[in-house]
DNA sequence: GGATGATATGTCCAATATGACATACACTCC
DNA sequence: GGAGTGTATGTCATATTGGACATATCATCC
């Protein structure tokens, strides 16, 4: 990894010098971001796993190929309503959604 | 129950008329709406639980007493975003974020 | 039946998210 | 190296969501 998380995140629009440092940030701030972040992956996977491509996405929820490719950035600017709403629409079930939320904060192996 | 699921929405904001009629809503849209109803319900619970007022909450949230009176009446103008935020904010973990909305689709006994 | 405290509802206008579009970038094939 | 296909990024205008405030409703207590 060349890029830290931070960095990345940064990047897609999150405020994160301002107020506190990414490690300051409080439980409710990190567990929501991190929970955007897993669905914003599990999207992608079952895009690709359907062989779709953005724009035939897009063209599903009645939106267009750029917010799509944002959302899959994890772009600050993607409500956590449309996250749901996309993945839904992929066919995934709300226990499906669920147990993405549960599991986005299961710290990976270092 | 006196009043319909239907209508107890439709006071709530939601256009159930259009285009399609509550049981003619696709899965995704009405998937959504339960997703919604749970998260609503269950941060009422941590809430009272905690016996804080909604406006104490809402000081937490830097947020209004109105909008938390709107978010637990699930009123449509209340993101999700801001529904799980107020949940995490009730001291709630991604895991039981996750396992609200896993289950929100559970049928009740009738 | 007035006072108090909590919640509900309606309306402002400010902030944020949205779809659309243009355009840049990356990759493959020829 | 051009064409074709898919994805990324930036910017608009419009729509949706936000906090704030006023006011209404509802209990409970005296």
């Amino acid at each position: 990894m060349n890029e830290t998380k931070a960095a990345k995140l940064e990047r897609a629009g999150w405020k994160l010098g301002t107020p506190e440092e990414f490690l300051g940030l409080t439980e409710e701030e990190s567990a929501l971001i991190e929970i955007k972040l897993a669905l914003a992956r599990g999207i992608k996977e079952r895009r690709l796993s359907q062989r779709l491509t953005q724009e035939e996405l897009a063209k599903q929820l009645r939106s267009s190929q750029s917010r799509i490719a944002k959302m899959e950035a994890s772009d600050a600017t993607v409500s956590m309503d449309f996250l749901v709403r996309s993945f839904l629409a992929l066919g995934a079930t709300t226990q499906e959604v669920g147990r993405v939320i549960a599991q986005s904060s299961a710290v990976p192996a270092a």
